[in-house]
DNA sequence: GCCGTTTTCGGCCCGACTGTTTTCAGTCG
């Protein structure tokens, strides 16, 4: 049982509890209880055996250790069985409903025996929710609408796509002018989050031009907007809309000198913000998105900058990226955050492909692409005939794409163009060419592409033969997932993780947007174990190249400093650092 | 259910907004 199972366990009793009417504590304590675990990289289940251990973990008490202990055990909950004896499963679906929480959810279900969406549903059409009490005419449209939003589907954007929206949406209020004095993103872009599901805009007035009526006027332009679905909120110092393409959009409107404290606030995450309020309280302040103020007095301590803000709180400062409460503050505490990797650390791109099998570009149309980024190296890494859709090479093509790469070395003088392949780790565990092939390459990059849905033991079994070829010197996308469409295969990461130690094998983070792989959970633990990482962009064309900053930002996510990533190396010292060839 | 340099009981981050209410509960982030 991984440590996302047993946070889900909890996370659903939490649900179920506040459904059930239990008072804050009680529920948020299994809530915390969820996030600490979802977030921890050492396996949860394997520490359940001391029980120490488990009460040592901050906000676990003897009681959720012994839950989690019967989860470990039983792999359930009896709490969250018992309530769901009470209430259908379906209503954790429903509390995803935006404007249904747990109360009204509860409501429906003791009234109306309505317990999940479709009922629920079929109640408001028939206009039955109207007069209940707590409920009226907007409450039932609001439903509806939520409930046709919830089809269209989550509403999670690539980060690439929120990316794109971002700019546009910051763009169009930026074109405002001096009405407003700055417009900034935060919220889970900022932090780098593999998935956005919605949008934090901080919209700054110009000193002096704050009155009610200016920022009205600010608001009707933002509303003008184009691509509006509906208007969620439409306050005095906020206003949130539903975008055409599902995104939920948050534009928030302060004076300059909260910028600081607005943009902590906004970035979350919400768990870190959290904690900073916690130490806060216990250093005498109180934190929220105007200001740090003192207890006694009211006065400000600082809000202009998030720097100011972390310096009075006695914190160095923490980059976005690192604020999910999993450590950064006690780090910050101590002086010892990671000096994070940055995209200009990056001296070379270990994973791209060209028309020898499904790339766009030429390998000199690569090269010259990489050239122009800076790069002192690349990696053309086509696929290998397996892969037979997109024509992946054999031996013999392989052996010509050396040739090939050779020649094309010859005109670019300035960024060493090295000889590689993304070789298929067949079902059986076996490299899709032959060793004395993949032994005449500079790199052998090598991932699963087929069968990624195998069984557990199996798939371990696999990548663990695949790892004892003396050749695999880089395992690619690791688990194989596609973000919001394929879920990652599954097996025993802890072991392949020590076996890649143990060879020296190199795992990479790929910066495609809907791989992002391995993620940055798994590229922490990749790191606590001693192990490297190669960001890559497995581009498919030269404009691909420029996916690196997805890499780079899940990487800041899982800590990893310059030293951790071997694409940060100048080429020899790079190249000494993967695993040897041996015969 | 957890926790303590205000507390071993009584809080649990905090503020904005909405919609349904006549002063506030529920939802959200």
């Amino acid at each position: 049982m991984d440590n996302r199972e047993i946070a889900h366990i909890l996370r659903e009793t939490a649900q179920l509890l506040e459904i059930d009417g239990a008072i804050i504590g009680r529920y948020r304590t299994y809530e915390k209880a969820a996030e600490l675990i979802e977030t921890m990289t050492e396996s949860v289940a394997a520490m359940s055996a001391d029980t120490d251990k488990l009460t040592e973990l901050p906000g676990i008490g003897d009681n959720m250790a012994a839950h989690i202990q019967e989860i470990v055990r039983t792999g359930d909950y009896f709490m969250r069985a018992k309530l769901l004896k009470k209430y259908p499963v379906t209503m954790l679906e429903v509390l995803r409903l935006q404007s249904l929480g747990p109360k009204k959810a509860a409501f429906l279900w003791s009234h109306f025996q309505a317990g999940n969406v479709d009922a629920i549903e079929k109640i408001a059409r028939e206009g039955k929710l109207r007069d209940l009490p707590g409920f009226g005419e907007k409450t039932e449209q609001n439903i509806i609408s939520a409930i046709e939003a919830h089809r269209r589907g989550g509403g999670r954007s690539l980060i690439n796509a929120a990316e794109e929206m971002a700019d546009l949406v910051a763009g169009y209020i930026r074109g405002m002018g001096e009405d407003i004095l700055s417009v900034t993103f935060a919220g889970s872009l900022r932090r780098g989050k593999e998935t956005i599901g919605d949008l934090d805009f901080i919209v700054i007035l110009p000193p002096g031009r704050d009155s009610a009526e200016h920022v009205e006027k600010v608001i009707a332009h933002v509303l003008a907007f184009g691509a509006i679905d509906q208007v969620l909120a439409h306050g005095e110092n906020k206003v949130s809309f539903r975008s055409t393409s599902g995104m939920q959009v948050d534009v928030r409107f302060l004076r300059a000198e909260s910028e600081g404290a607005a943009m902590l606030y906004f970035t979350g995450s919400k768990e870190h913000n959290v904690a900073l309020r916690g130490r806060a309280l216990k250093m005498g302040y109180t934190l929220n998105e105007y200001a740090l103020t003192t207890l006694k007095g009211g006065k400000v301590a600082a809000s202009r900058t998030e720097e100011e803000i972390y310096r009075k709180l006695k914190l160095d400062y923490i980059d976005p990226q690192l604020r999910e409460n999993t450590g950064e503050i006690e780090a910050a505490e101590k002086h010892t955050l990671p000096r994070l990797v940055n995209l200009e650390d990056i001296r070379g791109d270990l994973q791209m492909h060209t028309t020898a099998s499904d790339g766009k570009n030429s390998i000199e149309q690569m090269a010259a692409a990489a050239q122009e980024l800076g790069y002192e190296y690349i990696a053309l890494t086509d696929h290998s005939k397996a892969l037979a859709m997109v024509r992946g090479m054999d031996e013999k093509r392989t052996l010509e794409q050396i040739k090939k790469i050779h020649a094309a070395q010859k005109k670019f003088p300035k960024i060493r163009l090295l000889t590689s392949i993304e070789v298929d780790i067949l079902k059986d565990g076996l490299l899709d060419l032959h060793n004395d092939v993949l032994a005449q390459l500079n790199v052998v990059v090598a991932s699963v592409h087929s069968h990624m849905r195998m069984e557990r033991a199996a798939m371990t079994d696999r990548l663990l033969r695949a790892l004892e070829n003396p050749y695999l010197q880089i395992l690619a996308h690791p688990t194989g997932r596609l973000l919001l469409r394929r879920e990652p295969s599954e097996y025993d990461m802890e072991l392949i993780l020590d076996t890649c130690k143990r060879f020296g094998v190199v795992v990479e983070c790929n910066s495609y947007p809907d791989r992002l792989d391995f993620r940055d959970t798994h590229l922490r633990m990749a790191k606590e174990r001693g192990l490297k990482v190669v960001i890559s962009t497995d581009s498919h064309s030269t404009g691909n190249l420029l996916l690196m900053k997805y890499g780079v930002i899940t990487a800041r996510r899982a800590w990893l400093e310059p030293r951790d990533v071997i694409n940060t190396l100048p080429l020899a010292e790079m190249l000494a650092s993967l695993r040897p060839k041996r015969g």
